[in-house]
DNA sequence: AGCATTACTTGCATTACGCAAGTAAAATAC
DNA sequence: GTATTTTACTTGCGTAATGCAAGTAATGCT
């Protein structure tokens, strides 16, 4: 997996990273469901396949996005955990559920409305700081 | 061109509508290159294949995120115009910006630094209601 | 010791993307 | 008014990304 840029635009640069089916889901699923096993990743509703899962946790690594470590007290098990420049990808993902909330829900009447969205629509930074803190104290331990 | 929505979470739903390489961009240069006809976007830096924008036309279309119309004196010639749906994808873009002038930079030290950058930076909010308006007064006429 | 779990890899089918060429209709040039 | 160019595509084909099923190796559990 050799990312190639096809330009010098910021925008289109962060896309030639980013912009597949599968990145952003992983992340997300990282910030706001906890997950950080290969298991976990796996199990998700969104049910991505081991062997692109493989593929992009090791993209991820190779740019910096997630550490991939062992707790001592088990040698089977890895940790994925989001460095800084992965939980800062958490505007992008609140801009993505405020964009799904107003404009996607007229091609998809079971998308899910819950408190959390009531939230990043009330108050969007608040959301996003509090958010990555609470990430920070879960897994930066 | 089917989209189908793999579960009912609203990032991944917006993620499977623009998550792929090259719908982000086309938006990207309706918004902030004035880009509006098919001879516009094949000219672009990103060098978008003829056949696969044709396909993403259609599929923004279909998502009523661009609207495709003829002005009167001219019956060859399509204008592509962004809808509402289509403007509010800005914040996406404009933190897509932020994070590349921040994170990707380290792997890409070609990447364009410009004063738009600062001024997003500066007055993100501002930045983004000031290219949604001059776009609306630009081709919303 | 034996079974289950975790984190993968491998093989193959399908879908997305990239490149080159071709086409049809309208606009422009002569 | 005929010829050339321009615009907006489509078609064909090769390569890359993704999806699905199965297999494997090492560790942990009983």
């Amino acid at each position: 997996m050799k990312t190639k840029f096809r330009c010098s635009c910021p925008i289109t640069s962060t896309v030639d990273i980013i912009g597949d089916k599968w990145t952003l889901i992983i992340v997300k699923q990282m910030l706001t469901e906890g997950r950080k096993t290969f298991k976990d990743f796996i199990e998700s509703e969104e049910a991505i396949a081991s062997n692109i899962l493989s593929s992009r946790l090791k993209m991820l690594e190779e740019f910096k996005i997630i550490t991939k470590e062992k707790l001592p007290d088990n040698k089977k098990t890895n940790i994925y955990t989001l460095t800084n420049k992965g939980v800062d990808l958490m505007p992008i993902i609140a801009e993505l559920s405020i964009w799904s909330d107003k404009h996607v829900r007229e091609f998809h009447s079971e998308l899910y409305s819950g408190e959390a969205l009531d939230i990043v629509k009330n108050n969007k930074e608040g959301f996003i700081q509090k958010t990555i803190e609470d990430y920070k104290l879960e897994n930066w331990k």
